[in-house]
DNA sequence: GCTAACGTTGAACATAAGTTCAACGTCAAG
DNA sequence: CTTGACGTTGAACTTATGTTCAACGTTAGC
């Protein structure tokens, strides 16, 4: 099959195809003698395992490193061994965002439990203080790799200030 | 103090200080008649804010919209409220990542559970097809933002391929 | 007066994962 | 034989968060 047809069948872009293919993670394409390209219908596959392993974590290098020439042959001990490690790196980050949360609900009951005596700037310098206090504590847990988890489709939830977008045209 | 001394008390590079000026985040900055930067003791405190925000997930973008000019006058409504959804955020994120992890489990004991009896390309079958059959119900969750969390210190899972590093001189 | 440490600037570079563009080629239908 | 859909390429652009560099200025101590 043409590029379109397997965009269309894998839901990717062409681009996005094209671009797997010149960082070399995706082989599987011929040429026809009008230098269109077209694929075997396994390419529908491994676009859904690469697509797959991202939502998973992993980097389009570490893809590349895994995936095997043949599907049907793989490094059974190499795959397991970066699934295990994958999964621990998921388990540390879990435990990170858990302590980011409570740390986030603190500091919300802290600004809502100001004394209806206190000013405002006695409660900011109440709360920054005691955020402050916790901040080395957060600061230690400077491990892990957190390069886990990029949907494109950021939410906006402050309201970014500048857009620019490329206008018109 | 100069921008060294605010570098070492907070732990910063003086680059990037220089940088959350240029972009408008760092404002309590004043100049030397020559030309040295001079920043008054709050200005600590500010980059304690600013890595503790960025450590809980928000951009510099959002801190910058958040960061009341004058550390005595939040704005608690808008302030309350960022933090709020931040922490939905996180807890979306936690979602995901346990559906990850379990993925990535089953996809593991998948692997090794390979009858004895059969070939290598037979199992390679199975778990694909496995692994896909649950694919799209792992794609529906186009959900949430996900730029929480970036420690730049990525370690290499997998061995990366390519090294380049601007070698020498 | 020289040297080392510190400061300044603007521009370019880095990363990851693509997208967008211009300029051009191919092909089937009308 | 023209039109539209599809394909090709290489280069430049995007986002976020900084770092690095070259070329230059300032200051304190010896």
């Amino acid at each position: 099959m043409r590029i379109g047809e397997l965009a269309r069948l894998s839901g990717l872009t062409p681009s996005r195809i094209r671009f797997y293919e010149r960082i070399g993670l995706l082989k599987t394409v011929d040429r026809r003698p009008n230098g269109y390209r077209t694929y075997p219908q396994q390419a529908v596959m491994i676009l859904g395992l690469i697509t797959t392993a991202q939502r998973a974590g992993f980097t389009l290098d570490e893809i590349r490193t895994l995936l095997p020439p043949d599907l049907k042959h793989w490094d059974h001990a190499t795959l397991v061994d970066a699934l295990t490690r994958k999964i621990a790196d998921i388990e540390a980050l879990q435990v990170r965002l858990t302590q980011s949360r409570a740390h986030l609900l603190r500091l919300v009951e802290d600004i809502q439990a100001r004394p209806d005596d206190m000013d405002c700037a006695a409660n900011a310098h109440r709360v920054l203080t005691n955020m402050l206090a916790e901040h080395p504590e957060v600061l230690d847990v400077t491990s892990d790799d957190i390069r886990l988890l990029d949907m494109t489709d950021r939410r906006q939830s402050v309201s970014p200030g500048r857009r620019k977008k490329t206008a018109a045209r």
